[in-house]
DNA sequence: CGATAGCAAACTTTCACCGC
DNA sequence: GCGGTGAAAGTTTGCTATCG
């Protein structure tokens, strides 16, 4: 019996080891991430090999969130997210939204452009909220949509205040891939364009015109 | 081949007890 | 009252066999 080789298997699905939490919880988590992330269904082989755990345990854990909603099996006993995750993300969508809907409703009357709030999550930023733009002509992105952080300007906007070494771990964990022709890809050009919109972030704090 | 169940072992939690 | 320790009970897990 050997369960010393499950120590990675947060990493593969992608979240962090829990630090002295209760390990069944901790797994249970991660599928529930991995389902959440996976664009198609996924059936218990997939699950127990994302996840590092064995077939067994990933089909009881699966069973137990399947008795209460947090994920559904298909007709080809697939496992996708359940209604109760929808839920629990419409409501904690919900709950951000509403506080911060003054402060987007205001930012969108004085810039006369579309207002986004959105939300760090590990190498990307995810829209939590928005208030667009009464104009025509005005940019589209869709809350819940998660965009990466090098290549976008919410997402520079959320890293350009954090301290240099949590910049330092993120460039690193990101990688800086090209998506268009004019994407950064330079670490150092990237810490100068945070550099700027740290500049422009103070000078409106000051009242200044951008 | 994937899903499921049984079993034994390992692990976690709870609780009583003790010393400070 | 608080924290540490050990035993018991409960829970979770991996291996393996079986089923569809």
């Amino acid at each position: 019996m050997s369960r010393a080789n499950e120590g990675t298997s947060a990493e593969l699905a992608g979240g962090e080891p829990a630090a002295g939490g209760v390990q069944s919880v901790d797994r249970t988590l991660q599928i529930v991430e991995l389902l959440a992330r996976s664009p198609t269904p996924l059936g218990v082989v997939a699950v127990a090999e994302a996840t590092g755990l064995a077939q067994a345990t990933a089909h009881r854990l699966l069973q137990a969130l399947a008795s209460r909603g947090w994920v559904r099996q298909d007709a080809d006993r697939r496992y996708a997210p359940g209604i109760t995750m929808f839920r629990l993300g419409e409501t904690s969508q919900r709950h951000v939204a509403t506080a911060a809907q003054p402060f987007l409703l205001e930012a969108a009357s004085s810039s006369g452009e579309t207002a986004n709030l959105a939300m760090l999550e590990g190498t990307h930023a995810v829209y939590v909220g928005q208030v667009p733009s009464t104009q025509r002509l005005r940019t589209f992105a869709e809350v819940g949509h998660r965009v990466p952080i090098h290549s976008t300007a919410v997402g520079k906007v959320l890293v350009a205040f954090l301290g240099q070494a949590e910049i330092t771990a993120l460039l690193a964990r990101s990688g800086l891939p090209a998506r268009t022709a004019t994407t950064i890809t330079d670490p150092d050009r990237f810490r100068t364009e945070l550099a700027s919109v740290r500049r422009l972030g103070y000078a409106l704090d000051r009242g200044e015109e951008a």
